[in-house]
DNA sequence: CTGAAAGCGCTAACAC
DNA sequence: GTGTTAGCGCTTTCAG
C-alpha cells in the first residue's frame, strides 16, 4: 500500500501538502491540488486511518454495546444507528453483552483501548460499574432504552428513552375500553427499568378505570418467545382466565398467540392481546398484532446524533430525549364477549 | 491516559520490558514481572491498541458487510460472527449495504483503510468489484450464504454456504409426500444464488416424482414479510389455487400465513406452507411452521474460525465449507385434502 | 534476561 | 501557499 510520502515524492510535494488536501484543512494552489488528487488516484493511494487516527486522536468509530442485536426491537436500534453513522462519517463496532454484565464490562474496556469516540449503550444491568469505567476516561456515552435514573444525574450522560408507563397506559385503556376487566400482564424481567414502566403504566390505567387488580394476573417473562408462550399458558390454566392480556413485548406476545391458538381458542373472539414494540413481524401474525409502537430505528438515529453533537460540543449540559409512542390498532383486540371456556 | 512508558518510568524498567510482559514475548524474570504487572494496576494501564495495530500491522477487528442486520436470518448469523470473534479476541465493525451495491463497495473502502484484519462478506451483489477491491490488498475474505460461483476460484476466498438446493428438494419432497401435486413456490429475488438453489430443489423434487411443473406457480417475492404476503395472495387469486406453497424463507412464509388465515383460509387443512431457515420465530407462528432448518449462528462461528485459520496460515489453499440443512416438521404442514376453497 | 533506538503512517505546529 | 520537524504510543529489531 502507498503511503502518503509515496504521493508526495510522485507529485513533487511535501506530505503536509498532500495531507492538506485531503483534508481540506488549508487552502493549495489548485494546480498542485489537482496533481496531487491525480497521482493519489494513479497510485490507488487510501490514507491509513489507523495512523491518522493516532495522530489525531479521533477513531471516527463508535462503540455499540447491546444485551442481544438479534432480538428485533434490538436490532431495528442497530439499523438506526449503523445508519446515522455512516450518514454521519462513522464507523460502528458491536458488541453484544448476552446479558452477562462481565461480558459487557470486558467489551467497555475493549472498546476504551481502541479508543472509540464514544459509546453507545443499552446496559445489561451493570448500569453503576459500567457507567464508573465510561465516566473515569470522560468518553461520550448515551444510554438508550435504559437508564440509571434519576441519581445519576451527575455523570452528565445523554440518554434516549421512550415512553414506556405511557405505553402501558395506552394499552390497557385501549383493552379497558373494549369492555375488559379481567386484563393480565405478561411483563418482563423485573429487574429491567423499561419492563417496570410499563408494568407500571397497566396498574395505572387499571386504577384510574376502578378495576381492582388481581395480582396473581401479572406473571413474569423474560421477552423472548418462549417465555410469552408459557406465561400465557399458566395465565390460561388458572381457574378465572384473562380475557385480555397486555404482553410487554411483541415477541413474548407472539408466543402468547401460540400458545392461545394451541389452547384451542381464538383471538381476539376468546382473549385479546395486546403487545409492545412494534416490530416489523407485528404486522404479520395471525392475527395481526394490535400493539404499542416504539420508534425503534429513529431511538438508534436520535442517540448517534446526540453523541455527534457531544463530540462537536463536549461541554453542554446533560440531554434527554424522550421519545414518544403511540398504540397501534390491528386484529388482536376485541370486545369483551363474556368469560370464556 | 497512561502509556507504556509512564508504566515503564515507575515500575525502573524500560518499555520494551513492559511490551514483553503485556504481550507475553518473551521471558522477564519473575519479580520484574509482578512488579510491572502491579504498577500498570496501580496506574489503570490500558495498552492505546491504535498505537499497537500501527506498529504491529494487526487490528485484531473484523470487517462484517451484510444486506440487512435486521432480517432475522443474518441477524442469526451476526450473533455467531460476534460471538465467534470475541472468543478469538477480535472485534467487528459491522456494516449494513442495505441492499445498495455502491454502499457496500464504500463501506469495504472504509474497512480496508480502517485495516481490518479481514472481512466476512454477504454480498448484495456487487460480488465481481467487492472481490477485486478485496483481492487487489490482499486481504483475507469469507463469504458467507452468497458465493460467486466456480468461475471465481482463482480468488481464493473461503466461503461458508449451505445447501440450499437440498434444502428446497427435501421440503418439496415433504409436500409430495403429503400427497400434494399443486405445489406453488415463493422464490426470493432471482439474482440471489441462494434462492435460485432453492427453486432448483423444488423443480428436481417435482421432476423426480414425475409431477409436471405450472410455471405460473412460482411467484418471486423479496425475501420480505410484505413480499410474502402479496405473492401468497396472488397465487391465491388464480383459478387453480395451489394446496401447498414452498416458501424460500421464513419472514415470507409468515407473510403468507397472514394472507391465507386473512382468506379465511387454514393452514395446513386447507393450504400446507414449508419455509426456509427455521428462524427463532418459526417455532411460535401460527401454525407453528414447519421448514428447513439452516445453523445460522454456526454459519458465523464457522466463517471467523477461517478467518482466523487463514491469518495464521495464509498459503493455505482456500476452502470451502457446506453446512448440512434438515427438514424440522412442525405444524403447517398436512396432507392433501382435496381441492380446496 | 534487559535496554536503546528506530519507525509504523499520519497530522499539527511552526517556520518560511 | 508550502515545507520541515516532531511525535501520537506502541512493537521490534539489534545489542548487550
Amino acid at each position: 500500500m502507498p503511503t502518503i510520502h509515496d504521493v508526495a515524492r510522485q507529485a513533487g510535494v511535501s506530505a503536509s501538502t498532500v495531507s492538506h488536501v485531503i483534508n481540506r484543512t488549508r487552502h493549495v494552489r489548485e494546480d498542485t491540488r489537482l496533481r496531487v488528487l491525480h497521482v493519489m488516484d494513479e497510485l490507488g493511494y487510501q490514507p491509513n486511518r489507523l495512523a491518522r487516527s493516532l495522530r489525531s486522536r479521533r477513531t471516527h468509530t463508535f462503540g455499540v454495546l447491546l444485551p442481544n442485536s438479534a432480538n428485533p426491537f434490538f436490532a431495528q436500534v442497530l439499523l438506526g444507528i449503523e445508519a446515522e453513522s455512516y450518514d454521519c462519517g462513522y464507523s460502528t463496532i458491536l458488541g453484544n453483552a448476552n446479558d452477562e454484565p462481565d461480558r459487557e464490562l470486558d467489551y467497555i474496556d475493549i472498546l476504551l483501548s481502541k479508543q472509540v469516540d464514544g459509546i453507545l449503550l443499552v446496559s445489561t444491568g451493570a448500569y453503576r460499574q459500567a457507567l464508573d469505567l465510561l465516566t473515569a476516561r470522560g468518553i461520550p456515552v448515551v444510554m438508550i432504552d435504559r437508564s440509571p435514573g434519576e441519581e445519576y444525574d451527575d455523570f452528565a450522560i445523554d440518554t434516549v428513552l421512550t415512553e414506556n408507563a405511557q405505553g402501558g397506559l395506552l394499552a390497557t385503556r385501549h383493552l379497558l375500553a373494549l369492555g375488559h376487566r379481567r386484563i393480565a400482564c405478561i411483563s418482563g424481567p423485573i429487574r429491567l427499568v423499561p419492563s417496570a414502566r410499563r408494568v407500571t403504566g397497566y396498574r395505572e390505567a387499571l386504577a384510574e378505570a376502578g378495576v381492582p387488580l388481581d395480582e396473581g394476573l401479572i406473571v413474569a417473562g423474560d421477552f423472548t418467545h418462549e417465555s410469552g408462550y408459557r406465561a400465557c399458558r399458566t395465565l390460561l390454566a388458572r381457574p378465572e382466565p384473562p380475557s385480555a392480556l397486555f404482553v410487554c413485548n411483541d415477541l413474548m406476545a407472539v408466543g402468547a398467540l401460540c400458545a392461545i391458538h394451541e389452547a384451542g381458542l381464538a383471538v381476539p373472539e376468546h382473549i385479546s392481546v395486546a403487545g409492545f414494540d412494534d416490530i416489523p413481524l407485528a404486522s404479520f401474525t395471525v392475527p395481526r398484532l394490535t400493539t404499542i409502537a416504539q420508534p425503534a430505528e429513529e431511538v438508534g438515529r436520535r442517540a448517534v446524533r446526540l453523541l455527534v453533537n457531544r463530540l462537536s460540543a463536549p461541554e453542554t449540559p446533560s440531554r434527554h430525549e424522550r421519545l414518544p409512542v403511540r398504540l397501534v390498532e390491528r386484529d388482536s383486540c376485541g370486545p369483551f364477549r363474556g368469560a370464556n371456556v
